[in-house]
RNA sequence: GCCCUCGUGGUGAAAUUGGUAGACACAAAGGACUUAAAAUCCUUGCCCUUUUGGGAGUGCCAGUUCGAGUCUGGCCGAGGGCACCA
């Protein structure tokens, strides 16, 4: 047996896989591959070996296929964890980045991928952020960008605006200080402007997972309805609402503002107005706290008059669950179709109409009743539109609105502007100037980067670019005078907004993207990546699309992304020692027993649920480790054949080592071919015609992404290797086979491949091997012989045979004939290459 | 609460889209080789039968069909997304 020395000839691979370039292919078919690029938090983990084998094996297998190929990588190299790392070892966040850049990269070199790494990107570069600086500049230009106050977590101690997730049970992560909602002024992309072309440009994208539109559609969240305008009683002041069931408007009872709305300013000074606005402030920030907090209210003593009921006033409250940034800030109240209606008129003893019902004979009492009705049914009540369905009243009542110009059909969607103000040093720095007078400018292009300051103190409390006051203090280019620097910096998410565009033309100096290469290269035609970007990044770099566009009209596309691919996460066991502590696998050992015991002392190990590796719960196993035990090809080949790419799978160690004894063994099985004795020929058309079904199914699965089924088919193939190494196979035969095995085995375990091609003397290894049309249809195929829709036989027979020729076969069949002649046949259904079956009753 | 997805052996999973259920692999048990271990190879895997063979069987209940893991209706369970969105 052959020892295969995988440390020797992956290092031997890699070299020669460095100066190849996939995107030379001389084709005009191009191919775009991209996985999502990495934050450098250090080292590569798990979840990113399966995202960039799964793209290392599109991106081989469509180049072996004809297509020039465009195989980038790069680094989304901003965020906030440089800043904490700077902070907790002194070292300076450039300095942090950098290094985990060459770490990573080395890592994932290890890996074997077909990544160009002429085109490599880094967005912390200055040459990267100069061009995303002239972008913002552009889009503000354009009227794309908006300042408007927003509430932020504000943490009073460190002086900084909180995350979302930096918010831990209301109090700020590192300080413990409970943390307010303060208003603050900030930038903001109008990305609400193409809410309805965002929505539109979803039915386009066939080749996305149904789950991610529709998370969108949600996310966008469009609703029809309508505007109307109702008067405030003594003044000639009238109240905007938006809603979704105009139908009900028989049934209200009450108006409802958001605390933010205008009309809400003449109570600014009003002491029991102060207390209610505080209460509304006290309630955390996450969307889950708004949502479960208490519904109250703020009486304004101010009424409205009713647009069709002529008499009737109604009263207008303050509310907390009234959001100012949906519809128009207010809404009238429908109590008895409306459970967060129903609940605060119950709450401050308002009205409650029924005027929509299942049963128009029987009245309902809500006052008795816990929950709204909302299903469709008749109209009472209401006037003219009694007697209406739902769909039908809504109809009528927007035609009376409109014509009587008290509102109109609006529609309004649930996505927000895209804030992306940031408080923090370590991301690109928004290219704008303050001036005296109070105006704010974009800076000039001639003077762009705005450079990020080196020398920056992380300790001190606050924005640290606000706190470095000859960065901040500046002159204004055109007046000579004296003006400061936006101090903010942008969120990483409009980083990895055009990533992938400047891969087209990564070196260009002069602007962020050459038209005519994005022309040629996009749309990305496989994007892949993990599920947890399916709404925010992807809907950005779609907006970012679109609105590059209004900027440039050379360019063709809107939407980025072609194809996308989520794939899912990588679990591992978790394990728990007596106290409770969570152990890392290699803390962890089988015992003499098959229990679980910890490597140190020998005491029992708790084995807890398989969950997605996290350092938390330090189940995770370091890819470096592996490739070094056991090489990469076995790694790429384990994770991708235990499961579905797109679901979770569980690492194991025990399946990565059967990876590499089979991978043992197919080098074992290219040394045997070579020495065999030759044999005679008779099972030659048979062997090929197999092959050349197996070739033609797994082309099949990589382009279905079943690339767990393609690992099954080559243990398929293998076996029948195995099966033929000692029948009449002429060697010719074997080796042409064994040739194309090993160029199906090029996109997965790259190394070995081409090790073993070599070794076969192959003369061209770059290309997928040919499917004949004509062999598929030689096939035999094997078909079952039903009696009563129960299968009693299987026979194998040429491909095409009809009726009367297989009735014949089963009359003569020993397994069938006894029970075919003892009884009349009823009925034959047969399905030509399927199935036969027989009713006897 | 609303929306989406999914339930197949001890485990991960296949199944040409209505036509052989459990391919392929992991784990387990038994065996072969070996002084022994490792490695390697073989066999087994629900129920009845000595065997040939027969039967049940894809979360549960019904339906459509010659035939259902796949289609329809209802129920149960798991996971995910959104969530005062008017």
């Amino acid at each position: 047996m052959e020892r295969l020395n995988f440390q020797e000839i992956e290092k031997k691979w890699q070299s020669i896989f460095d100066k190849e370039k996939l995107y030379n292919n001389k084709s005009s078919k191009k191919f775009y591959c991209l996985e999502m690029f990495p934050y450098p938090s250090g080292k590569i983990h798990m979840g990113h070996v399966r995202n960039y084998t799964i793209g290392d094996v599109i991106a081989r297998f469509k180049f072996m296929n004809g297509f020039n190929v465009l195989h980038p990588m790069g680094w989304d190299a901003f965020g906030l964890p440089a800043e904490n790392a700077a902070k907790e070892n002194n070292l300076h966040p450039k300095k942090w980045t950098e290094k985990n850049i060459l770490e990573m990269k080395r890592q994932l070199k290890l890996m074997g991928l077909s990544i160009d790494w002429d085109l490599e990107v880094s967005t912390c570069d200055e040459s990267y952020y100069k061009h995303q600086q002239e972008i913002f500049i552009d889009f503000y230009k354009k009227g794309l960008v908006k300042r408007k106050e927003n509430y932020v977590n504000w943490d009073p101690v460190e002086q900084t605006v909180l995350a979302n997730e930096q918010v831990v049970n209301g109090k700020g992560w590192r300080s413990g200080a409970i943390v307010e909602r303060k208003k603050l002024s900030q930038w903001f992309f109008d990305i609400t402007k193409f809410s309805n072309d965002l929505l539109k440009g979803l039915n386009e994208l066939d080749n996305w997972p149904e789950k991610v539109k529709t998370m969108q559609k949600n996310w966008i969240g469009k609703s029809v309805g309508c505007e109307i305008k109702f008067e405030i009683l003594d003044t000639n002041k009238k109240i905007n609402v938006f809603t979704t069931r105009p139908d009900t408007i028989f049934g209200a009872s009450f108006l409802a503002v958001s605390v933010d709305h205008p009309i809400c300013e003449k109570f600014l000074k009003d002491e029991k107005y102060i207390k209610f606005k505080n209460e509304c402030l006290k309630v955390g920030t996450t969307e889950e706290a708004l949502a479960n907090a208490e519904k109250i209210g703020f009486n304004t003593k101010l009424f409205a008059s009713h647009p069709f009921i002529k008499g009737k006033n109604i009263p207008i409250f303050v509310a907390n669950f009234i959001l100012m940034d949906y519809g128009t800030g207010a809404i009238f109240g429908c109590p008895a179709h409306d459970q967060r209606d129903l609940d605060f008129a119950k709450k401050y003893g308002l009205q409650i109409t029924e005027v929509v019902s299942d049963n128009p004979t029987k009245p309902k009492n809500f006052n008795n009743l816990s929950e709204a009705f909302t299903d469709d049914g008749t109209l009472i009540n209401s006037d003219f539109l009694n007697g209406l369905t739902v769909e039908q009243a809504k109809a009528k009542i927007i035609e009376k609105i409109e014509k009587l110009k008290i509102g109109e059909k609006q529609i309004s969607f649930r996505l927000k502007d895209w804030g992306i103000s940031r408080q923090r040093y370590w991301g690109c720095p928004i290219p704008m100037i303050h001036l005296d007078d109070g105006s704010i400018v974009p800076v000039d292009k001639s003077e762009l980067p705005v450079k990020l300051p080196e020398d920056i103190d992380l300790n001190k409390p606050g924005n640290p670019l606000e706190n470095h006051k000859s960065w901040k203090n500046t002159i204004h280019k055109k007046t000579g005078k004296p003006a400061t620097r936006e101090t903010d910096t942008l969120d990483t998410f409009v980083d990895s907004s055009w990533y992938f565009l400047r891969f087209c033309s990564p070196k260009k100096d002069s602007e962020p993207f050459d038209v005519n290469k994005i022309n040629y290269w996009m749309p990305v035609d496989q994007y892949i990546g993990g599920i947890e970007h399916a709404i925010l990044h992807l809907l950005y770099s779609r907006f970012f699309m679109r609105a590059l566009k209004k900027n440039n009209n050379k360019i063709r596309d809107n939407e980025p992304f072609k194809g996308l691919f989520t794939q899912g996460m990588v679990c591992h066991q978790t394990y728990k020692d007596q106290k409770g502590k969570w152990l890392n696998p290699t803390e962890v050992e089988k015992g003499s027993k098959g229990i679980f015991q910890k490597v140190s002392d020998k005491s029992k190990v708790i084995v807890g649920p398989s969950e997605s590796m996290s350092k938390s719960k330090k189940n995770v196993i370091d890819p470096e480790s592996m490739i070094k035990s056991y090489g990469a090809d076995s790694v790429r080949w384990f994770i991708l054949s235990d499961s579905p790419p797109e679901k979770d799978i569980q690492w194991s160690n025990q399946g990565v080592n059967a990876a590499y004894k089979f991978l043992q063994k197919i080098y074992n099985l290219c040394c045997e071919v070579k020495k065999r004795p030759e044999k005679k020929i008779n099972l030659d058309k048979d062997f090929d015609l197999k092959m050349n079904s197996y070739v033609n199914k797994i082309t099949n699965s990589i382009n279905n992404f079943n690339l767990n089924v393609v690992v099954a088919n080559v243990y398929e193939i293998f076996n029948l290797f195995q099966i033929h190494l000692t029948k009449e196979v002429s060697n010719k035969c074997l080796k042409e086979n064994l040739i194309k095995l090993m160029k199906i085995l090029v996109p997965f375990t790259p190394h070995i491949a081409y090790e073993c091609l070599e070794m076969l003397e192959a003369k061209e290894t770059k290309t997928w091997p040919k499917i004949d049309s004509k062999l598929i249809q030689q096939e035999k195929i094997k078909m079952a012989i039903q009696i009563n829709g129960k299968t009693r036989d299987i026979i194998e027979i040429e491909k095409g045979i009809a009726q009367t020729s297989v009735e014949e076969l089963c009359k003569k069949n020993t397994k069938i004939k006894n029970k075919l002649l003892s009884q009349p046949i009823n009925k034959v259904i047969f399905v030509k290459d399927r199935i036969i079956n027989f009713i006897i009753k």
